[in-house]
DNA sequence: AATCGAAACAACCGCCACCCT
DNA sequence: CAGGGTGGCGGTTGTTTCGAT
């Protein structure tokens, strides 16, 4: 059913005519300004609602499909390093948006682990907010880094390296070569431009961030 | 084939933090 | 410093799809 809310803006599933419009003025524009792509779309939506559906499903990073095991596994380690923080959680898993994993979390993995058959007794565990895209925005508007709360370097022939990258050097997560272990998705925009926490960006403090993350997600001999 | 409930997916809402003036 | 505008997040609700009966 069509509806709209009180501005007179279009609510409900988008069509395909909207799709191809938001896609269209995106590709022209690129991505933010968000209160304007209604106006340069044409379209009769709210900009959240274009925002959304854009990141949610039109962007052309988003991978579609079922979750791997592998992600699930990343998915159920990150949950409990960071708790609902869907957006962290999903920065870190390529392709995957906040909103799926948010729902395949909410819809699967709550009920398999609240399934008297798999259920184990749950674990006291601390939960680490670290507010990264806050934290990391201050570190990029102010050239300040973050505090470095972690700062060792993987070691060579370790789990951690057999679990992230190939025997070539190849980051097994992203594709990337030359021992980068950069995770990060599209969403890595969202948190420091373009190089929040990678092994390779040098120098602005994030880097030792990922390391501890890492090793806090159980890549215990890094 | 029809109906119903559950599961999965898509979208909305309210709030908050940041940026700019 | 204060206030308005904007972007982004998490929680929640609505809609669609699927499977069982």
């Amino acid at each position: 059913m069509e509806s709209s809310n009180p501005e007179g803006k279009k609510r409900g599933t988008w069509g395909r005519e909207e799709d191809m419009l938001l896609k269209k003025c995106i590709e022209i524009f690129g991505e933010g300004r968000w209160h304007l792509v209604p106006l340069r779309a044409g379209l009769n939506r709210c900009r959240k609602s274009c925002r959304l559906r854009w990141v949610n499903y039109l962007s052309p990073d988003i991978k579609r499909g079922c979750f791997t095991a592998d992600e699930v596994d990343l998915l159920i380690r990150l949950h409990k390093l960071l708790g609902n923080k869907w957006s962290l959680i999903a920065g870190r898993i390529p392709g995957r948006t906040a909103n799926d994993v948010k729902n395949f979390w909410n819809t699967r993995i709550v009920k398999i682990s609240s399934s008297p058959k798999t259920s184990k007794p749950v674990e006291e565990t601390k939960i680490i907010k670290p507010i990264a895209h806050k934290m990391s925005k201050l570190a990029v508007s102010k050239n300040k880094p973050p505090p470095p709360p972690f700062n060792e370097e993987p070691q060579q022939n370790s789990q951690w390296f057999s679990n992230v990258l190939d025997t070539a050097g190849t980051n097994k997560i992203n594709g990337i070569q030359n021992g980068s272990f950069s995770v990060g998705g599209r969403n890595e925009k969202s948190y420091a431009g373009d190089n929040y926490p990678t092994k390779t960006d040098g120098g602005d403090g994030v880097s030792e961030f990922s390391m501890g993350l890492w090793k806090l997600l159980g890549f215990d001999d890094v």
